[in-house]
DNA sequence: ATGCCTTCGAATTAATTGGTCGATAATTCG
DNA sequence: CGAATTATCGACCAATTAATTCGAAGGCAT
């Protein structure tokens, strides 16, 4: 390769895709080398370790969903359905993202763990976008199968949450107080009433 | 459990969800055992083991398969484009059978020695249906990631014997012929000219 | 109690896998 | 060119994992 860094982008596209589909234990060191058409140890060569490839992944992600949420932000000004529309329809397409929940359930640490984990990490942006990683990833686990009662319960509040400014019908409340409400919701946890 | 029968079945759903995500080397019997809340150990009760499971979930899904086929079959008087449209529908829908072809892929071998596996194991029938598993399968691997040469051969083939009787304009064909056709291509590999 | 059906935890054994290391290509540079 | 540096790889290892076995035991009818 020509580029060092170049090589490094390949590795993580490419293996982002193999951990997105198989998750952080499942996804094998043989198996990424073998999408690259390389030796294993040559991937040593320009990543430290599986949890750094991971790592700069899921940083790579989470570039892309920041970029993604900062037009939806932008488009403040457009009614609240639209927004909604929006903010559901990115909330399909983060479907990949979710099993990076399931890496961390690898991990065995639970959503709040985590976040406290990521805090030491990341700068407050990042903590806020993986917050949704979460979110997203939990929603799907709720929809299918759920590991434990606490875990449930912590969504449920979420998703509760994010009922009111969503749907609640009060036609005077106007569109930037929702927007932020909504916000709130999925990157901070704030619940309003 | 009450019907030992009843409860295979149940195995069966569960785990072939697992299966048609993971392929069958990366699904393990721990994963298999905590979906359906129960020890590891008692799946050896009504299985011999993790291919015994996989083998039933394969042959259920083939059923299904089938039972599907049959009604396009059957519809073999309406008009060519429903037919088509039929098809292609159900090949879609298809998509999580091509995980079977993975746990193929795991055990080494190619889409012809699997097929003369397959042979002694199941009647002709079956045989045609897994045959049509192994094609979209192998239709999914190609538009992602090939993993040999001699494979995309193949399935280049397969798309290229398909599109003579789906989409040939010749109009003069009559219906039943060109349905023919198609089955022949999907079922046995037959290419027409 | 006795025996049968069912479940499970612990033990076993074989395979898998992340990671290392020294050798060896390939490339750069003096 | 040839030495030094960069990049790649195969073989190997230690630790873990995962399929399967087995004996114990819970529950239940007789």
């Amino acid at each position: 390769m020509i580029n060092k860094e170049e090589f490094r982008r390949k590795v993580i596209i490419s293996a982002g895709q193999i951990f997105s589909h198989y998750g952080f234990k499942k996804t094998t060191m043989d198996e990424i080398a073998k999408a690259l058409k390389m030796g294993k140890s040559s991937i040593y060569y320009y990543f430290e370790s599986k949890e750094d490839i991971f790592e700069a992944v899921v940083l790579h992600e989470a570039n892309i969903l920041r970029n993604e949420l900062t037009t939806a932000i932008k488009a403040v000004e457009s009614p609240i359905d639209k927004m909604r529309n929006y903010v559901f329809v990115r909330m399909k397409s983060f479907e990949k993202l979710s099993n990076y929940y399931n890496a961390i359930f690898d991990k065995n640490l639970d959503h709040f763990e985590f976040i406290e984990t990521i805090r030491e990490k990341y700068d407050r942006e990042e903590l806020a976008i993986l917050r949704l990683i979460i979110y997203h990833g939990a929603r799907k686990k709720v929809f299918n199968v759920v590991n434990s009662e606490y875990t449930a319960m912590a969504i449920q509040t979420t998703l509760k949450g994010l009922e009111v400014p969503l749907f609640w019908k009060k036609k005077e409340i106007n569109i930037e107080k929702r927007l932020n409400a909504i916000l709130d919701v999925l990157f901070y946890g704030i619940v309003r009433k």
